[in-house]
DNA sequence: GGGATCGTGCGGCGCCCGCCGAAACGTCCG
DNA sequence: CGGACGTTTCGGCGGGCGCCGCACGATCCC
């Protein structure tokens, strides 16, 4: 006997514990929904195997699913497990450094994913630092005694980039994310997520590819430099491969 | 072959995966330290059980270590993994609704820690809700358009508390926390540390037996209400069990 | 010094779980 | 209707790992 009663936690964590439900994870914090096929494929193992990995994700509330005819898509479970798994990677990451890229198409993607990507939902890398710090030095982000959105960072939303800022349920209107490439702070929750889906809207930054990682257009160098006084948004220029989606 | 290269966010959950390990890391985050037998008798297990799990927490970065004599006492390693692991507990627990509590004592320990308890180093339970609650509706607080303290905030700090607010590395001056008995946000970060050392310095709160439980003791009643208006601060009694720490 | 107490290293046992292949089911499309 | 494709279920295999007991070293206290 002595069932050792479970715990939590413990169960929480064993779903993040096994190499292939970690990197199905991690691949869908791109915040878009894959099939169980391209995930099996990305993980390198049998679709069979990736079928029960994300059976058990789905039961554990981490992954959300839809079928659509002989599909199954899945993708996170929503804001805060994206977050969760955000928090415990870059942990994870600080204490064991990325090993050096083993290809030349790996070291070029890496290279503009550190420059500009999306994380779950908003800005990351170099831009979304640097929106972030830009959007400090104006006095519209407060980040000396936590972070929040100033008066002014409301009425910037509404006036100057012309969105409303409406509260989404239970999510903070504004959120710290680290950066894992930056080591810093850029800005997550509902303002983030409003910011980065406007300026994909507006056609100011595109996806690379398929992938995570974003280049910012000629006229949205400019908006950026209108808005927030940022200058020499570098451009990742279109060298960058596809991503790692198959 | 197909050494099916490490994943970082994998090794990092398999730390917290174990049952074991895992009831470690929630004893510990009452943010003291724990003497490796108090742990393992803790959680049910073997010294030597207990022994390999304390090194595989400290090899990961979990756990810091100090050696005292024949003693070896372990603490979390610092309050980001502290909030590490409060956000995946919360996160865990959501899914799964805690158990009615087995044994009498367990019940009224129960009742004690959902009244006041601490967080690592911060307050919770209705209590550190309570007071995080009137921080924001005295405007000190703001918690509309993100989390972080006001100016007027500050002042409060230095001037009616009467301590020095100082910035303390990079851990953020103001952060939310889910408390997990409550379900909304209480304050945490360096200001909420501050808080909650200046209370039980002072004698305003007291530690319940040697568990995270607190009490709050009549001057501390009069004390929370002149400054932040707050009534009938229930005290917890002495009723009590003294808590996990055998 | 001697007897408790605390922590640690080592085998050894047993179980859990991640993997695959094969077969079956459902869907899509020609 | 029939073949191609995506997904699921089921055995079966193998390895990893959490557990203990025991022996040993270190420390404290009488």
């Amino acid at each position: 006997m002595t069932v050792t009663a479970r715990v939590p936690l413990a169960d929480l964590a064993a779903l993040l514990a096994d190499g292939t439900r970690a990197r199905f994870c991690l691949a869908l914090l791109d915040g878009r929904a894959w099939t169980a096929g391209e995930l099996a494929r990305h993980a390198g193992v049998a679709a069979s195997t990736a079928s029960e990995h994300l059976s058990l994700l789905v039961r554990g509330g981490i992954l959300a699913e839809e079928r659509q005819g002989r599909h199954r898509y899945v993708r996170l479970a929503g804001p805060r497990v994206a977050q969760l798994i955000e928090d415990l990677a870059a942990h994870a990451d600080l204490a064991a450094p990325a090993p050096p890229p083993p290809t030349l198409r790996a070291a070029s993607s890496a290279r503009a994913m550190a420059a500009a990507r999306t994380c779950y939902d908003h800005l990351a890398g170099r831009l979304g630092v640097a929106v972030t710090d830009a959007l400090t030095a104006r006095g519209l982000l407060r980040q000396d005694t936590g972070f929040a959105l100033s008066d002014d960072g409301l009425a910037w939303f509404a006036a100057d980039l012309g969105v409303r800022l409406a509260p989404r349920g239970r999510r903070p209107m504004a959120k710290a994310c680290l950066d894992w490439t930056e080591r810093r702070h850029h800005l997550a929750g509902v303002a983030g997520a409003v910011l980065c889906a406007t300026l994909l809207e507006r056609g100011w930054v595109t996806r690379i590819g398929t992938g995570r990682a974003l280049r910012v257009t000629a006229p949205g160098a400019r908006a950026l430099e209108d808005l927030l006084g940022l200058k020499s948004v570098e451009s990742a220029g279109s060298e960058a491969a596809a991503g790692s989606r198959p």
